[in-house]
DNA sequence: GAGAAACCTGAATCGCACG
DNA sequence: GCGTGCGATTCAGGTTTCT
């Protein structure tokens, strides 16, 4: 069973272990604290916004519930660096934890925190995969003239440590920008407009994320059915978008005006049909087909005579579906491999037949069975 | 006495603090070691480019088979994180105490070391002053569709402390914006062609930094007599472009070919003109050069034909420096914007024209312009 | 000789199921 | 856990070769 199969079963059958999960609830408290009532290894996502900094406010307390103090001095520096990566240790241990062996951490910073987070993950063995590079279209121009405008945030993605699993969409993301490799830079305007949410005119939340930015993360790294931990809720972006997504969703946050405001932007929110949340999918994750079924289906009898491209070699197709040319044999693989001298290939698109004149890769005879045979 | 003033009277004068110093000299064997025999508070700023500790696996095929040539160098090679971590902290000391208060520091890395870097050099009491991000503009592509290409590298810039000042060249870097602040991504290419330097074919460094980075970062925060250290030199791209803007500098590099490639290239180097060098300095009334000066000025006469990098529009240059492609009008960046449907456009790089058989951008008429109209 | 096409390469943490 | 074998996978820019 492919991964894809098997989301596609856990979406359809009665979810047993998850359903012990709040699923689509927004828990009340500390995030480490309600984090350890999670069972562990059981969500594929994290997806965290944490506090920036310690200078720039009051809204850090330590794991204790305690406040930091303003700093000032060398010596308070350094002791309110050590209180933020103390902080920072818990939660993103807890996030380790309650992930699944091929989950994934996401974590969204400024270069006030960024590189203590990432320092801290990769010590606590998560493995980096990319870091991605929001590009502001629309940032706030530094007013004093004194720095480069601050014009981008930082995102980590990670998986569980250096061998381990996880799951990227790599041909939804090639869709999506225009057919080219996305790359680690992503260009998005901040949130602001009709989607800010405004309560008296002011913004609810001074740091709310654009729905674009999470709806990139989440069609890249997750499946239908998947569930979504965001241990800093805010206001529910991650809610917002992973329901319109079809993905399920778990939500911390300490404060309750925007635990209100987030349930009330989530209920509006309504999943996408069926027919518009499937995405490209993976030819990795395409049924595969033995060039032998397509030799005893008559699509490519024995004896028909495959070649590369540029006609350097022609072979001749076997009855149990081998190749032959002079003296060599093997499989459409192995011997396009060992002709080329190469160190891999891939049959499918190196040899080629002559389909009525016209000179087409031995994969369209797979689609073709492909499309013949699919239920 | 300015800042500037004061510099310029140190470049008059009798050098007396600073004739102790190596000057154009690229200090032989471990960097910590040298760098422990330089004077405290001497130098005014450090740029280094450490090795990032990539930590690769096996080989790595491109589509086509061609094996990717990585970077397998001993120096590149740490035991752990830890090992690293005490590389870097002892490295990053020494040059916080070679540097004067007012000095800065840049670092350069990618996702494999950077927040290592920051981490550490935070705790030592850097002060981060911006985040730098260099868009490449041609990255390697992934080959294998397991992750987002990686497209950028990252730069710290940092002054010695919370509360230390630091020298910006706010105008010379709006004016080279065209007017806009320079935010904090970079888009350059990387070093190829015949910037790269190679022995007999081969590459002579495997991570060649473009010169264009270091003429951006020496002329945002160093001004002329200025002395810049460099404690990973390499092939001295950092030396190269600090002789051609006036800077003083100096190298560690353990590695004797590196050494030698770099004392041959800055050979070749001249310092600009005393003139050319005059326009970079910070200058208040610095007059925006708007496109259509160039238009009256000749550089770029009206009916010139304009077109994007892939040719796929077209425009003509009209008389008051707008352009016209079929019935849409407007200026270099606004009509840029429009054809492409994108969010922002830089007309300066997005535009091109052939001057004399050579398709380049507008910017260097540009360039050109500015050398010619200096006072 | 000019234009087109092929070729080469860059700081890269680059697969996965099955036996 | 590890070896084996199927078979998926690239963008921009500069340089060389071919027509």
């Amino acid at each position: 069973m492919t991964r894809v199969e098997a989301r596609e079963a856990a979406i359809a059958a009665p979810r047993a272990a998850i359903s012990q999960l709040p699923l689509g609830q927004i828990l009340d408290g500390d995030c480490v604290e309600r984090l350890r009532e999670l069972p562990t290894a059981s969500v594929d996502l994290v997806f965290a916004d944490p506090p920036y900094n310690l200078q720039l406010g009051g809204d850090l307390n330590r794991p204790d519930g305690s406040q930091v103090d303003a700093v000032t001095d060398d010596w308070d520096k350094f002791a309110s660096f050590r209180t933020y990566d103390d902080f920072t240790t818990a939660w993103l241990r807890e996030c380790k934890r309650v992930l699944k062996p091929d989950g994934a951490l996401w974590v969204i910073g400024s270069y006030h925190n960024i590189y203590r987070v990432g320092a801290i993950l990769q010590d606590l063995g998560f493995w980096i995969l990319n870091d991605i590079v929001w590009r502001k279209t629309n940032p706030m121009p530094n007013f004093k003239g004194t720095r480069f405008t601050n014009a981008h945030e930082t995102l980590l993605w990670c998986s569980q440590g250096e061998k381990a699993k996880y799951h990227f969409n790599y041909r939804a993301m090639k869709t999506l920008n225009d057919e080219l490799q996305m790359r680690s830079d992503w260009v998005l305007p901040i949130c602001s407009g009709g989607e800010r949410l405004k309560e008296g005119g002011t913004k609810v939340h001074p740091t709310q994320k654009p729905e674009s930015l999470l709806y990139r993360v989440l069609l890249a790294t997750t499946e239908r059915g998947d569930v979504v931990l965001d241990p800093f809720f805010g206001t529910g972006t991650t809610g917002a978008v992973a329901t319109r997504l079809g993905r399920d969703w778990i939500g911390c946050e300490r404060e309750a005006p925007y635990r209100d405001a987030a349930r009330k932007r989530i209920a509006k929110e309504l999943p996408l049909d069926e027919s518009a949340l499937a995405t490209m999918q993976s030819r990795r994750d395409a049924p595969r087909v033995a060039f032998g079924a397509l030799v005893e289906n008559g699509l490519i009898p024995p004896g028909t005579q495959l070649f590369d491209r540029k006609r350097r070699w022609t072979a001749v197709v076997r009855a149990d579906g081998s190749l032959a040319y002079e003296k060599q044999t093997g499989s459409i693989h192995g011997l396009g491999k060992d002709l080329q001298g190469a160190p891999s290939c891939n049959g499918w698109s190196f040899w080629h037949y002559d389909k009525g004149g016209e000179v087409v890769p031995i994969d369209a005879a797979r689609q073709m069975y492909l499309l013949a045979t699919e239920d």
